[in-house]
DNA sequence: AAGGTAATTTACCACTGGGTAAGTTCAATT
DNA sequence: AATTGAACTTACCCAGTGGTAAATTACCTT
């Protein structure tokens, strides 16, 4: 008996480097089928390895989802927050300074955003938790930034302010979907992209703008 | 024997008016979880009924979704379709006019969208397919109207006006979104919130406004 | 060489969820 | 009253999925 050309054994792969390529390919599928519709056997196909491997190094689907979530969630709130603080006089318009700051962000694993922002999480579990928990945290930003901006515009209804940050989240995730729809546009041209559109809807919604 | 007190036979529910309200009812829940994570047996549940007769009445989970979604997609289609048409010159401008005609075509039926939009569908299914092309149909609606607004606003550049078309997509999703968030708010309140946020909008992007 | 340990597999269990077969009750017709 | 057909359920099968136990291989030490 003995070798019955068992595949099983190590294959020279450092446990560290193993769990990186497998949070890389858990973002991926996480973040393209959401979680519901992700299996734990898919993301170990996509690595070329054995679903048991996952749960040894991972504990469960959820604490995998965790694993994925966690760097996602700072990397995008640390961006956030540095591209909102910043503000030469001279820089472009807050709006603009965050989007940049998302597509840079999430340049190489843009899919990454939709790990946070996944409606497919079992409802009340720890991972729905502290997804939530980091979508507060950059809806707090957000609503800082859109209360700001009514206030200049003479809006006081707090309603209005909460619509507007629903709406910007909207705006950042249909954007990101496009983007991953052209997988060839670096960030820096998706900016200037969506400072060009920007100023295009500007100029559509401003009929008032010979007021003579 | 006899009378084991089974639960079973007809309770004078004739088959239309029960199909109207399990499709009610499956609307909700494909809206709410999605495709993917709704179960049969949740819909039934909700009807008051049991899962088999889901099956002898749409065949599959699938032949379910897709009765759903037909009645959907064409309502959301005309309602656009017409808002697009009919502009007079004092109307407002067309988003704002298909805005207003979407949240009266999902008022009583809100979550509706997400039928249409749903991102949990088997990838190749039919529904897939079927909900792929009402999207298409509303999307080459938005096109027309996007490329028409860059025109004005002398951007060319045709992956704009497809950025654009998905921006425009994702801001009424978002808005939906909110509006399930805030079941009191009536479709012409949410009109004239729209119209107040544009107006902010217009106003913060709109530096250059006292060129002196 | 021998032994230990890390990396990995094979083989399995339990549960859930879509789907089906067959039976059960009710109401209208004959 | 007996017959028929529509409405509906109980009980079941089967595939897929999360999860686990135990075995297998390879490297590193002594």
């Amino acid at each position: 008996m003995t070798t019955l050309s068992s595949k099983a054994g190590t294959k020279g792969v450092p446990r560290a480097d193993r769990e990186q390529q497998i949070l890389a390919a858990a973002t991926e599928e996480f973040g393209r089928h959401g979680y519901e519709a992700t299996t734990v056997a898919a993301i170990a196909a996509r690595v070329g390895v054995t679903k048991p491997l996952l749960h040894q190094y991972f504990g469960s689907k959820e604490g995998l989802y965790l694993a994925c979530l966690d760097p996602i969630g700072d990397r995008l709130l640390d961006a956030i927050r540095t591209a909102m603080a910043g503000h030469d006089a001279a820089a472009p318009p807050t709006p603009l300074r965050v989007l940049d700051a998302l597509f840079t962000a999430l340049d190489g694993q843009r899919r990454a955003w939709f790990v946070l922002y996944d409606p497919t999480l079992p409802p009340g579990s720890d991972a729905a938790q502290r997804a939530a928990h980091y979508r507060d945290a950059i809806d707090g930003l957000a609503a800082t930034g859109t209360a700001e901006l009514l206030h200049t515009a003479g809006t006081t209804d707090p309603l209005d302010a909460d619509a507007l940050k629903h709406a910007w989240r909207g705006l950042c995730t249909a954007l990101v979907r496009w983007w991953i729809d052209h997988p060839d546009q670096s960030p820096e041209a998706m900016t200037r992209r969506c400072t060009r559109l920007i100023e295009a809807a500007h100029t559509i919604f401003a009929p008032g703008d010979d007021t003579t």
